[in-house]
RNA sequence: GGGCGAAUGGCGGAACUGGUAGACGCGUUGGACUCAAAAUCCAAUAGUAGCAAUACUGUGAGAGUUCGAUUCUCUCUUUGCCCA
């Protein structure tokens, strides 16, 4: 017997699947669908062991649906636009096209060579005129509904590059690549209003029922609603300012309030532009960085202003105005009321500036004494200090009766806050989807005319030179419209928008007026399993959602809300990392074993220190080579082994020793097949055996039912079982009528994850045709004997194999002349007997 | 600081609705084969005591509910992720 060739057979069993078009996808309303989706892949350059994960575990599912009898629809694309593809073409003097292209097709090539049951005709790249055009066409359509919008933003700007930096790419406010100090510099920028269906999205996440509550919660807090109160303040001082709106939540601390702030942004600022003070002060500000923990870690500073503000609860009351570097404008209007007492930030800003701290809130246990004094009480307790509200429990009571009180006094209003913002989709990058706008001579922006559509993306553009390149790009800038000259938009779309609609695409992958048709989506869609790293769980899901809302807005042919009916997030690969002496990093395959010794493979052997486990990054060069290890082990152990170790959902470490065994255990298992594929040939079949019966029915139900649970490292484990059971079967030496039956199913079980080795094997033993997914037989299972649990005063005493469904009396008649149980109980008396039916007996005795 | 989750042998992890804790794999140990090694195969492997049968302890800690708790409730500890 040969070894089991993985080389070639996995490669024949690759050609057949592509030349019958086993994958390929067509409506068919006589079959149930079942459309499975992967988070595609950004063509980076290779493959990395996350996509193998992720592709793996999808390709399960696809099978294992695909067996049951589903239509299954399980595409593939490329998320092909980003500033890698720019950055890696500026470095080596390429067309980001070229390298794209050539990295897909790169990619491609691996993915196929793990075997994946992917429909190649539906593939899509979102860099493709013919993708893109559809997404510019999608713009328009919003922007006709009023879901777009223009609006002077603050980005950070790199004055070195000339060029905007997301906020990753700001390291210690220097630019990542320049190492100059990033700026904030308003720009006009586009935005989608996806604020606006807040609520909705919000209401949305109450029906993902299979969505894990993970990732619903992080979205729920992403959307961030708050309850609270709209207040409008007098003003007094020497500027023509009335009043001062804020909002709060907490306007049942009134009483406490000492001082009132504003974002340096706020209108007020306009009067105090010529302030030299508030120039630097606000500059400082700029420093502090724009993101909510930077705010809350940094030290709050402020600057006074000569207003004062008045306390609607009690006019008697003045504090003063200040400008204050943790007061966004984004966040309600710019203005909060400032509460030492019960709210850390305000409290350590009052400390610094020596401003009144006052305690209205007392929790339950204190006396009405109370007083804050090291740092800021935000618990809930009774309200205190406050005249006619003192006494209303904090905060569940005294929000609404404060509110209720403003509202009949007129002094302020309910409101519900979103911390949501909106989406600003203008990026100052060349390798993006054109954004389909242009601008008359007073710099009035136009929506393009449709039937000019695409914007293509100009070629053999020059990257080399400073700030956007489409900006650069005159005669592609320059436009003329009926005769009118006008200027294109050289903003592109972020890259999250091409991925916000690429699952409908998969649906229509061809169609040329528009990005999907009715028909495919009505069939295909939603998305029956969508499966990813939940580093996606607010962005890119949020954003989807909200496309097919915004897609659905006024929009009557079109009823979908949810695109993903269903979400798994699976977790990371992990591998443990190595330094030399120097912490330099070292990568695995610099390193061996040797007694239990980590060393240098190099000659010198010398001892390498052995990190903690973490998740796959080039940076710390703890990664793995998924193409590498395929050639030298074959793509059916990696599925296996990726699948083994862990549950899906949570991270994997993974390790050579693992892989070697999932490679030993498809060795394993072709010398068994060999044995049977002998026994079902040459012997004669003398009787049926009901174990095996028994057997392959209980792996059957295991099987089934851990793959609708995602349980695929249980499967595995299920797969051994089978094995283990298979080897002493073949020691047995029976032949049995029923082994042929039984083995096929078997090896349909094994399908999903060892697909090339399964067909390959069903092939040797005559199966030629299409199969199904084998049903169980519950009847079977215990049909006859079973394993009862036999306990003394709650400790197991012994398990006994009885015959089914026997009777309390008749156990128990059994177990008195059964020795070992005997001598537990004789010169005792049963006091109580707990019975349950085929499984357990508890007897309790005195004593 | 808030929210959510997790904690089971040397390690990764199983355990259906509360009913045999440790499936399965890795590692380790012993054995077979071999001149030897690798590979392969077989066996053992939670701890303690014992030659053994067996007994006792044991799912982060402590309590509670129950005939019975890894599973349910409460308190605590540690830890991970997300948000601030």
């Amino acid at each position: 017997m040969e070894r089991y060739n993985f080389k070639e057979l996995e490669k024949k069993w690759q050609k057949i699947w592509e030349e019958k078009k086993v994958f390929q996808t067509k409506i068919d309303k006589t079959k149930k669908k079942f459309y499975c989706l992967e988070m595609f892949p950004y063509p980076s350059g290779k493959i990395h062991m996350g996509h193998v994960r992720n592709y793996t575990i999808g390709d399960v599912l696809s099978r294992f649906k695909k067996l049951k009898g589903f239509n299954v629809l399980h595409p593939m694309g490329w998320d092909a636009f980003g500033m890698p593809a720019e950055n890696a073409a500026r470095e080596n003097k390429l067309d980001p096209k070229d390298w794209t292209n050539k990295n897909i097709n790169t990619m491609k090539n691996q993915l196929k060579k793990l075997g994946l049951s992917i429909d190649w005709d539906r593939e899509i790249s979102t860099c493709n005129e013919d993708y893109y055009k559809h997404q510019q066409n999608f713009f328009l359509e919003l922007l006709e509904k009023g879901l777009v919008y223009r609006k002077e933003n603050y980005v950070n700007w790199d004055p070195v590059d000339q060029t905007v930096l997301a906020n990753e790419q700001v390291i210690d406010g220097k630019g990542w690549r320049s190492g100059a100090t990033v700026e904030r510099k308003k720009l006009s920028q586009w935005f989608f209003n996806i604020s606006k269906f807040s609520q909705d999205l919000l209401d949305g996440l109450e029906k993902l029922d299979t969505w894990p509550n993970k990732v619903k919660t992080m979205q729920k807090n992403w959307i961030g609603k708050s309850f609270g109160c709209e207040i409008n303040f007098d003003i007094e001082g020497d500027l023509p300012i009335k009043n001062i709106k804020c909002f709060t939540t907490r306007p049942d601390t009134l009483f406490g309030f000492s001082f009132l702030a504003l974002s340096v942004d706020h209108e007020v600022s306009n009067f105090y532009e010529k302030n030299k003070e508030f120039v630097k002060f606000k500059e400082e500000c700029s420093k502090t960085g724009t993101t909510e923990e930077a705010i809350a870690v940094g030290e709050k500073i402020g600057f006074k202003t000569d207003l004062f503000a008045k306390n609607p609860l009690n006019p008697e009351q003045k504090v003063p105005v200040y400008f204050a570097n943790f007061v966004l404008m984004d966040y309600g209007f710019g203005a909060v009321f400032g509460c030492p007492g019960h709210d850390q930030r305000d409290f350590d800003f009052a400390k610094k500036y020596n401003l009144e701290i006052k305690t209205v809130v007392k929790p339950y246990e204190e006396n009405n004494n109370y007083e804050v004094s090291e740092e800021a009480y935000s618990g809930p307790g009774i309200i205190i200090n406050s005249d006619f509200l003192n006494g209303l429990e904090a905060p569940e009571n005294s929000v609404i009766k404060t509110i209720e009180l403003l509202e009949k006094k007129k002094l302020g209003k309910k409101k519900i806050n979103y911390r949501l913002k909106d989406w600003g989709v203008s990026r100052q990058r060349y390798w993006g989807c054109p954004i389909p706008i242009v601008y008359d001579e007073k710099g009035e922006a136009k929506p393009l005319p449709k039937k000019m559509l695409p914007v293509k993306l100009p070629e053999n553009i020059n990257l080399s030179v400073k700030g956007n390149p489409l900006d650069n790009q005159k005669d592609w800038k320059e436009i003329i419209i009926d005769g009118k000259k006008y200027t294109r938009e050289t903003d592109t779309l972020d890259t999250f928008v091409c991925s916000s609609w690429y699952y409908l695409r998969f649906c229509s992958p061809n169609e040329e007026g528009y990005g999907f048709n009715k028909k495919d989506i009505d069939y295909w869609m939603p998305v029956d399993q969508y499966i990813g790293g939940v580093e996606h769980a607010i962005l890119h899901l949020l954003y989807s959602r909200f496309f097919m809302r915004a897609i659905d807005y006024q929009n009557k042919n079109f009823n979908i809300t949810e695109p993903f009916e269903s979400l798994f997030t699976q977790g990371m690969v992990c591998h443990e990392t190595y330094k030399d002496e120097n912490n330099n990093w070292l990568s695995p395959d610099e390193v061996e074993n040797v007694n239990n010794q980590v060393v240098l493979k190099s000659d010198n052997k010398k001892p390498v220190k052995v990190g903690p486990s973490e998740s796959m990054s080039k940076s710390k060069k703890n990664v793995v080579d998924p193409e590498y290890i395929i050639n030298n082990y074959g793509a059916d152990s990696v599925r296996l082994f990726i699948l083994s170790d862990s549950p899906p959902e949570k991270d994997v470490q993974w390790s050579e020793q693992g892989m070697i065994s999932s490679y030993k255990f498809i060795q394993k298992l072709w010398t068994i097949h060999n044995q049977i594929k002998n026994k079902i040939a040459n012997e004669t079949k003398d009787h049926s055996d009901k174990d095996f019966d028994k057997f392959t029915n209980n792996v059957i139900a295991k099987i089934t039912n851990n793959l609708e649970k995602f349980n695929y490292n249980v499967i595995v484990a299920n797969m051994y079982e089978t094995y283990n059971f298979l080897i002493n079967f073949i020691k047995e030496k029976k032949n049995l009528k029923n082994l042929e039956e039984n083995y096929k199913k078997i090896l349909i079980c094994f399908m999903p994850v060892i697909p090339h080795f399964a067909n390959e094997c069903l092939q040797e033993i005559g199966i030629r045709q299409e199969v199904l997914w084998p049903n169980y037989d519950k009847s079977v299972l215990d049909n006859e004997e079973v394993k009862f649990v036999i306990q003394i005063n709650g400790k197991k005493r012994a398990v006994l194999n009885v015959k089914k469904d026997i009777s309390e009396n008749d156990l128990l008649k059994f177990l008195k002349i059964n020795k070992t149980i005997d001598k537990y109980l004789k010169d005792k008396e049963i006091i109580k007997v707990i019975f349950v039916k085929n499984r357990l007996m508890n007897i309790l005795t005195n004593v």
